[in-house]
RNA sequence: GCUGCUGUAGCUCAGAGGUAGAGCACUCCCUUGGUAAGGGAGAGGUCGAGAGUUCGAUUCUCUCCAGCAGCACCA
């Protein structure tokens, strides 16, 4: 026995320590502390890492033994473990599945499989009970480390490439570790359970099957990814279904629907036909919009919808961006050639052409201008999603012309202003993720550093430390994302900042310095909701269609109980609309249940019920959308009232 | 764009190789009813588009279009 003998000293998070053998693994750390904790152990927290039970432990370290009761310990390993368990699954039931990776996701796992045959939802039970299988018999999870040419051997032997590519693109030459669950094994960084048996054999669901491409690159081979969910108990696993289900509610295809908000059809994909409703929620968000703007300093502006190629060409986009461009061809009488033109795919080269018009001086900086720029873009036909991910939609454009030195102040001010506009909306708290420079760039370094420096400066002195997005700016500049998340949990990017240096050097635009030299401005491009389309997507799921007063697209409706009120219905309609609410009528031969229930199912946050007794005391029967409460109250107090909660917030 | 799935009445969905059904919505009639569906009758469909197989296709096959989930791409 050559090894190492001599003693370390583990702390417990109660603060006492005690002395071990190097190399003791948190198996027997745990035993040596009470059996009972030996059986509930799963895993270790070793010096902040998440720790295997069987991994030694070689210095002294702060320790935390690990039980089912830390969720988010727990749900990681049942996830991980999972991930190997479906793996094995699908290799005992087809053998000829080729495995790839399968990593731990937020409430889940996938796995990537290379198979001839596509998986079909049926498989998806097949698979499912073949795991729980696997998780009675309780099979010994092992760990052993080998070196690189050994794994490379062995996955070639067994004909699984996609592994062997694994191995080796891990940079570096250190061992590798290799995982059993049973006789089936994974090359894995781990930590896992001790056997399947610890798996919650009841609290996980094989959701979907969807594609996914090797490495996330489009030119490589489509694998089959199987999507699944776990927790560390039932009941979590049906809240989480449950939530599911209820988040499918707040989906903005559903709820325009249900609204009557827009609709979209075939010979228009991507784009919207707003409704009356919707088309009203629009223009309030848009009017809003204007007034902060003008608050905001900004000159608005309007450029053409059809551009010629040579702007075009002359901006870059005809190179870099022409596949997502919609063409438009015009065969002119007595022409030579065809005109060739491009719908706007962005707004900034028609707006820079406004900044050329005429001398600019540094006085005239930073020249804040915006428009509401209907864009047009012919996107992947997989990429549309309802309102959210559109071929014409209409960005709250603006671009900022300013001095590099006017970088970190406008970035600033412009941060301050988008979250007051958040605010306003009902998004109390955003994400900001940070991008800096990608490989392929335009501009120095030193411009470069420059510019980061101050997104970052500026985002942090507004107290928000965004998450890094390394190397995902644009190749003009770095940027800032403001980013929302919709129903269930998916992310949209809906607010921009972006720093350019290289469309006003190619349109050549300039401004006259205090030294009377030419000198050129940097453009800050920048989208406070992005677009409209998907803003008011976010909204409506946000909010389950229960938008804010202001901006619902019907406030009230004011109901008849008998036929007797009629008269009166129309007077409080009158009535509201004078105080400026949107309010109309239903004196239908219905009874006064159903139009309480068709009005809820709209979403009509107010709903007015008058009666015999109402026309008879002026008062109305108020109940508000999600209230089983009503309240009688006089006319004019509920007109006050009402008209005050019409008000957009920057008015009120 | 890629992989898989889907496309039947305005909406949600049944259905079968022999040219279609339900509920809700809609129209009309009865009902005037106090806060989430009162009753009755009626009308409504080239079964996404095109081609093929078949005596016969909405049903089977192929192509296209659109949608859904995910990937890739992006506001």
């Amino acid at each position: 026995m050559a090894k190492d003998q001599h003693q370390i000293s583990l702390t417990f998070p109660d603060g006492n320590a005690r002395a071990y053998d190097a190399g003791v693994t948190p198996a027997i750390v745990a035993e040596s502390i009470s059996k009972s904790l030996s059986k509930k152990a799963i895993s270790a927290t070793v010096d902040g890492q998440h720790w295997d039970l069987q991994w030694p432990i070689d210095a002294d370290a702060q320790v935390a033994i690990h039980t089912m009761q830390d969720e988010a310990q727990a749900n990681e390993l049942v996830r991980h473990d999972l991930a190997h368990i479906m793996a094995r699954a699908v290799q005992e039931i087809w053998p000829d599945t080729k495995v790839t990776i399968g990593p731990v996701i937020e409430n889940g796992w996938y796995y990537d499989f290379d198979r001839e045959e596509p998986f079909t939802p049926d498989d998806l039970g097949l698979i499912e009970k073949k795991m729980k299988e696997i998780i009675n018999k309780r099979d010994p999870v092992t760990t052993e480390v080998w070196d690189r040419d050994v794994a490379i051997k062995y996955y070639e032997d067994r004909g699984e490439p996609y592994k062997v590519e694994l191995i080796e693109s891990i940079p570096g030459d250190e061992p590798l570790r290799m995982y059993w669950h049973g006789d089936w094994q994974d090359l894995c960084r781990g930590p896992h359970l001790q056997h399947t048996g610890q798996v919650p054999g009841d609290a996980f669901k094989l959701m979907s099957i969807a594609g996914a491409y090797w490495r996330g690159d489009s030119d490589r081979a489509m694998l089959q990814r199987i999507y699944g969910v776990a927790f560390t108990g039932k009941e979590k696993l049906r809240a989480h279904l449950n939530m599911l289900e209820e988040a499918a509610k707040r989906d903005h295809r559903k709820l325009g629907r249900e609204m009557d908000l827009f609709h979209m059809q075939e010979e228009a994909p991507g784009q919207i036909f707003w409704h009356p409703n919707g088309w009203n929620i629009y223009t309030e968000l848009q009017d809003y919009m204007r007034r902060k703007q003008r608050a905001g300093g900004y000159v608005e502006v309007n450029t053409p919808q059809l551009v010629n190629r040579k702007l075009w060409e002359e901006s870059g986009h005809w190179d870099k961006y022409q596949e997502n461009m919609f063409i438009v061809e015009v065969d002119e009488d007595h022409a030579r050639e065809k005109a060739v033109n491009a719908l706007k795919p962005m707004n900034c080269p028609c707006h820079v052409q406004i900044f050329n018009q005429g001398l600019k001086s540094y006085r005239d900086l930073p020249l804040r201008m915006a428009e509401f720029g209907s864009c047009a873009r012919y996107e992947p036909s997989g990429a549309l999603h309802g309102i959210m991910r559109v071929r014409g939609f209409t960005q709250d454009d603006g671009h900022i012309f300013c001095r590099e030195d006017q970088i970190e102040e406008e970035t600033a001010v412009y941060i301050d202003y988008l979250t007051s506009v958040y605010k306003d909306l009902g998004f109390d708290s955003f994400r900001v993720k940070f991008s800096d420079r990608p490989e392929q760039r335009a501009g120095s370094d030193d411009i470069w550093d420059k510019a980061e420096d101050a997104l970052l400066a500026a985002t942090r002195a507004a107290g928000i430390e965004p998450e890094m997005n390394p190397g995902e700016g644009a190749f003009y500049g770095p940027k800032l994302e403001f980013v929302l998340t919709d129903a269930i949990g998916r992310d949209w990017q809906c607010g921009t900042h972006q720093v350019d240096f290289v469309l006003p050097e190619r349109l050549d635009a300039t401004y006259i310095g205090a030294d009377g030299a030419k000198h050129r401005p940097v453009m800050l491009h920048r989208a406070c909701l992005g677009s409209f389309e998907r803003f008011i997507g976010i909204l409506i799921e946000e909010h389950a269609g229960k938008l804010p007063f202001w901006l619902a697209p019907r406030q009230v409706v004011v109901a008849s109980i008998t036929s007797e009120a009629d008269d009166y219905v129309a007077e409080v309609v009158e009535t509201l609309r004078v105080a400026g609410v949107r309010a109309e009528a239903d004196i239908r031969n219905e009874k006064i249940n159903y139009k309480v229930r068709e009005h809820s199912v709209g979403k009509v946050p107010v709903i007015l019920a008058v009666g015999a007794r109402e026309v008879e005391e002026k008062t109305v029967s108020v109940r508000r959308l999600g209230e089983k409460q009503t309240s009688v109250q006089p006319l004019a107090d509920v007109a006050a009232q009402l008209g005050t909660d019409a008000t957009p917030p920057d008015q009120r």
